[in-house]
RNA sequence: UGGGGUAUGGUGUAAUUGGCAGCACGACUGAUUCUGGUUCAGUUAGUCUAGGUUCGAGUCCUGGUACCCCAGCCA
């Protein structure tokens, strides 16, 4: 599935770290990393980075990535989020070894261990509320203040902790807590929870425990039971490492310790990847819902048309550091071109139609216009992709944009008196304009050069524009959705601390009666074409006809137009 | 307020670990082109700051500054 292997000492300081373990031995050369979401949402494009991560670094130094659902709190996860988040894995191209784990199938060994740190003085059970707990912590420079059930006997807490275990308690009526430093400078030491009491049914435990391990308490020790060697996870848990490594070096393992290395998860311009936020955006209908193509979701990409293998070599470009960045989305968006200008067929498709009639074009025996068949190229990149053909007739369809009565400097498109090529067609001269009544250009009127036949001229004259077109008369309508950023600001949320304060009210155009040329109507599901001259162009999954855009082409034009400030 | 982390062109990332600051995106100029696309050639612009060590500092030392993370029974 990956590139093949690129040497594995260079690379990031990850790679660079894993290469001198390996060359000192530390894990016998062995290499196995995680990737560990919780099934409480869809993947975004955030985890796509550090799918590419831990899968990536694993098959470089053949190793193994198990893909662990981290499912210990049964408040908010769901078996429908592990399903969606295998798919999304499978999408991207990334297939977990069998079978995929659980933090869930760990909970008897955790137990376990729980009541080994009980029985050493290192944990006790707090009966103090959550509030008074939190408290106690003191703050940032302050010092802790114990719990006054702090020094209980090994006997006591291993005895409540059983009950606690059998359901003698209340919900949140009492936790476990880890006996560490309550005057520790990092907060994460002051005595940090590893049960809690929740008598909620587990998508996968069902009804057995009423106790749930906290993230810190599962989590190395995951780890350590998988043989996972290298843990890898975003800068946040930075504060948490020494806690790791606590709760490890105070337990009988089986095998080699685990050690936690952090990076800098990803953020992207005008995009957010806050799971709770993302969900708002769907709860409050700000988008039609996980899939919708302005989603940063996996499948919102992957509807919009972002093919997987762009994302994989984003990730792969943006590498691997300990700085926060932000990269910018038009990053993102030039892999997703560079793929997909290889890919994709080029199909002719007019947005926003203008009617240009040709004057000169000949009728049939019964005084119907003729139709010809034009023979145009399918990618221009790939020549193995051939050709198709096009009909072709006197009355077509062009782009609103294409035309200018009054042609603005650097204007090469059609104009009154200027020849042009329709693309694999005919030269065409615009000789006449139709308006409406409030002055509004509704037809434009032409001759073509029939000496031009494919689309040069035997004299050898040149044209400056080569424009796409679409024959109305066999013109299939269509629905086009463009897309703008989803949030107007670059960092959604800085000025006002509420991301939603930067949304785009036009984040989506919908353009209802946009013409295609006939052989769009075949197009698979799913499947991305280029519109020549405008962008590419995903077709709906579900919805024949719907096309989404990707993203657009360069657009040389726009940029004239900016600097001339229009 | 205590602790931890990070600073390289507009943006993001490299620099053989003390030896010519490179690459990409963007922007700009030109060439090619039946897509104002692609491709090709070129231009632009950078080591947070103040000192120090050194023949030589992005890299080492000292002091500042800015930003991020940590006081959930979330992960």
């Amino acid at each position: 599935m990956s590139e093949p292997a690129a040497p594995a000492a260079t690379g990031d300081f990850i790679r660079d770290l894993i290469a001198r373990d390996n060359e000192a031995g530390t894990f016998a050369g062995r290499v196995q990393t995680r990737f560990p979401p919780e099934p409480n949402g869809y993947l975004h494009i955030g985890h796509a980075k550090a799918i590419c991560v831990d899968f990536g670094i694993a098959d470089d130094f053949a190793g193994v990535c198990n893909l662990r659902l981290d499912d210990t709190n049964p408040d908010t996860e769901e078996q429908e989020f592990g399903d969606a988040i295998l798919a999304d894995l499978a999408w991207l191209g990334f297939t977990p070894p069998e079978p995929v784990r659980h933090a869930s199938d760990y909970f008897d060994q955790l137990y376990l261990w729980a009541e080994h740190l009980v029985e050493n003085g290192l944990a006790y059970v707090d009966e103090q509320d959550a509030e008074t707990i939190s408290a106690g912590r003191g703050g940032y420079g302050q010092e802790g203040v114990a719990s006054p059930y702090r020094d209980r006997s090994p006997e006591e807490n291993l005895d409540l902790l059983r009950r606690m275990r059998d359901g003698e308690f209340e919900d949140n009526s009492k936790v476990l807590r880890a006996k560490i430093d309550m005057n520790a400078e990092n907060m994460q030491l002051r005595d940090p929870v590893m049960y809690r009491i929740r008598r909620r049914h587990h998508h996968r435990t069902g009804d057995r425990w009423c106790l749930y391990p906290t993230y810190d308490w599962a989590h190395g020790q995951s780890d350590a039971i998988e043989g996972v060697t290298h843990s890898l996870c975003t800068l946040e848990f930075d504060s948490h490492r020494p806690l790791y490594d606590w709760y490890l070096e105070h337990l009988p393992l089986p095998g080699d310790r685990p050690r936690q290395t952090e990076f800098a998860r990803l953020e992207l311009t005008h995009t957010i990847t806050s799971k709770r936020r993302l969900a708002r955006l769907v709860a409050d209908g700000v988008v039609d819902g996980w899939d919708d193509p302005r989603m940063p979701t996996l499948r919102g990409l992957r509807r919009r048309g972002y093919p997987a293998k762009a994302i994989r070599d984003f990730c792969a470009y943006i590498g691997v550091t300990r700085t926060n960045s932000r990269h910018s989305i038009e990053l993102l968006e030039s892999f997703v071109r560079r793929e997909l200008n290889l890919t994709a067929q080029r199909r002719m498709a007019v947005l926003r139609p203008l009617k240009l009639v040709l004057t000169n074009w000949p009728t049939d025996a019964v005084g119907r216009p003729v139709v010809e068949e034009v023979e145009v190229v399918n990618n221009p990149e790939n020549p193995a992709d051939g050709t198709r053909s096009v009909p072709f007739s006197g009355e077509l369809w062009i782009e609103r944009d294409d035309f200018a009565a009054d042609p603005p400097p650097k204007f090469f498109r059609l104009s009154p008196g200027r020849e042009v090529r329709l693309r694999g067609a005919y030269f065409v001269t615009c000789t006449d304009v139709v308006t409406d009544d409030a002055g509004d250009v509704v037809e434009v009127r032409a001759t073509y050069d029939p000496a031009s036949q494919g689309g040069n001229s035997p004299d050898g004259r040149k044209v400056k524009s080569t424009m796409h077109w679409v024959s109305a008369a066999h013109a299939v309508d269509a629905s086009v959705a463009l897309y703008d950023r989803l949030f107007t600001a670059e960092a959604p949320g800085e000025a006002t601390g509420d991301s939603f304060d930067d949304l785009n009210p036009n984040s989506v155009e919908l353009i209802a009666d946009a013409k295609l040329e006939p052989a769009l109507a075949d197009t698979p599901p799913g499947e991305v074409v280029q519109f020549e001259r405008l962008g590419y162009f995903a077709h709906d999954p579900r919805t024949p006809l719907l096309f989404h855009r990707t993203v657009g082409l360069k657009d040389e034009w726009a940029n004239i137009q900016k600097r001339q400030g229009r």
